[in-house]
DNA sequence: GGAACGATCTGC
DNA sequence: CAGATCGTTCCC
């Protein structure tokens, strides 16, 4: 059990994410196993970074192993790890993780709804995080952090195009556990190992 | 100053 | 499949 420390973070994007699979994502008492991430880029037309620094995305450019949170559509937050040496703008969503502790409070937080945190604006409701935990550092503390157990990222993770987006749709910068599975893929032809 | 647009979710 | 709902960005 212990937390990520600020180097691990200090990668690409698209190095860190698949490597986040399995490791714990941890906010108070609620806890969830990361299932499912996409990594964004400063050079990729998709990402919040790719005009430059804003005062929205402002985190993306800060030091790795911060947290990036922002709003989206007027209601829904989506919450991501910042990767990469300071000012190079990159993060990894976190779209999916597995409860493991702290269920009773996510279900209260999700009107009791069965499905938790399978898909990034339902965890970040589920987890209680918003915009005002913006910037909060994953490796100051125990409160909001990333935690690994020992359960190492699988070796054959599904790869498949981010979705949700408008560009940079080609890029196979999507990754899933094999199993179980969080959350239908929308087609399961866009996956592969 | 204003219009257009989302890294989504929900219920019809 | 469309509506929700508003901050951010970009263009005039």
């Amino acid at each position: 059990m212990r937390r990520l420390r600020r180097s691990w973070f200090d990668r690409d994007a698209t190095e860190v994410a698949p490597d986040l699979l399995n490791k714990l994502f941890v906010h108070g008492r609620c806890v969830g196993r990361i299932a499912e991430v996409e990594a964004y880029r400063e050079d990729d037309p998709a990402s919040h970074s790719f005009r430059g620094p804003t005062a929205r995305n402002a985190s993306m450019f800060g030091r790795p192993g911060l947290l990036y949170v922002y709003l989206i559509y007027g209601l829904h937050h989506c919450a991501n790890v910042v990767t990469g040496p300071l000012g190079s703008g990159q993060a990894v969503l976190i779209r999916a993780v597995l409860p493991v502790a702290g269920i009773e409070v996510m279900q209260q937080r999700r009107d009791g709804r069965p499905d938790l945190a399978d898909g990034p604006a339902k965890l970040c409701r589920a987890f209680g995080l918003d915009r005002s935990h913006d910037g909060s550092d994953l490796c100051a503390g125990m409160d909001l952090a990333i935690v690994d157990d020992g359960l190492p990222p699988p070796d054959d993770p599904l790869v498949g195009g981010r979705i949700g987006i408008s560009r940079g749709t080609g890029l196979p910068w999507r990754w899933r556990l094999p199993s179980p599975a969080p959350r239908q893929p929308a087609d399961p032809a866009q996956w592969s190992q």
